[in-house]
DNA sequence: CTTTGTGCAAATTCTTTGCACCAAA
DNA sequence: TTTGGTGCAAAGAATTTGCACAAAG
């Protein structure tokens, strides 16, 4: 339903198919893959497409209501929440994780020596605290 | 001369061609990518493959060399300024441009949230001061 | 009926890999 | 002579494109 809506409200027409991604993007916080994305949607709707998924996550970039993130180094990752914040991808498990900004906010300009900024994208890279955990335990022995 | 010493200093033995690829990064502010540093470099040592650049360029990504730049949609781009700044890429004539980090700077930091941090991007794309110029005065007519 | 969306298959493009040859210590 | 570097050609993989069919207004 409120994936519908917000559609709608963005000036997008809601397919079942477009639906159905926003949606996705809306209940998983994992910034899913287009082949994630795909394979998840694949049980309810065996129809759709691959095409579909990279036609309409293109569409929802375009029309802000959704982020793409250059993060992974073999695939495009998406991100249904639009709002300032950072991104961690952990070179060991590759999940990405919400980096809240406390004080980064500022870097969420409109300008910046003369250039018009549209997008701004904070990423990190590293190790996350479930692998660091995991791997100072297996190093125990 | 600089960038044989400088891959020496890293441990990294100076070939021909990784003397060439780290002058090119050294003395090109460039950003540029793959291709573009083959290309260049072929001038002067026309048997440099491609091959040996992509391996060259990892190598001193590896070793602190060089940082690989994820801003580009279709093709990675190398910086030979490791110091933390910001890059901008204007979408209309695709240079990518240095932004200094005024207040940003505690952005690179070590660890957030548990998570050990490797590395920090920070990417602005929109278009850039030259271009909205360029546009302006196209637009008066 | 006309416009827009979907999906299959083929094409494109960047990057990686396998392997043989070359160079240096 | 042994190790490491280079380069060609082929493979791999993510994304885009062309086109025909389906759906919606």
């Amino acid at each position: 339903m409120k994936a519908a809506r917000y559609l709608v409200e963005l000036g997008i027409q809601p397919s079942v198919q477009r639906i159905a991604v926003m949606d996705y993007l809306l209940t998983h916080k994992t910034h899913p893959t287009v082949d994630e994305i795909h394979q998840a949607l694949h049980k309810s709707i065996p129809t759709l497409s691959k095409t579909t998924v990279y036609n309409t996550l293109k569409l929802l970039s375009e029309y802000g209501a959704a982020i793409m993130i250059d993060i992974d180094e073999h695939n495009k990752r998406f991100d249904g929440d639009t709002s300032p914040h950072g991104h961690f991808q952990c070179s060991s498990c590759n999940r990405v994780i919400d980096i809240p900004l406390d004080n980064g906010r500022e870097l969420f300009l409109s300008e910046v020596d003369g250039h018009t900024i549209a997008s701004v994208q904070l990423l990190y890279k590293g190790i996350c605290a479930g692998c660091k955990a995991h791997n100072d335990k297996t190093k125990q022995n």
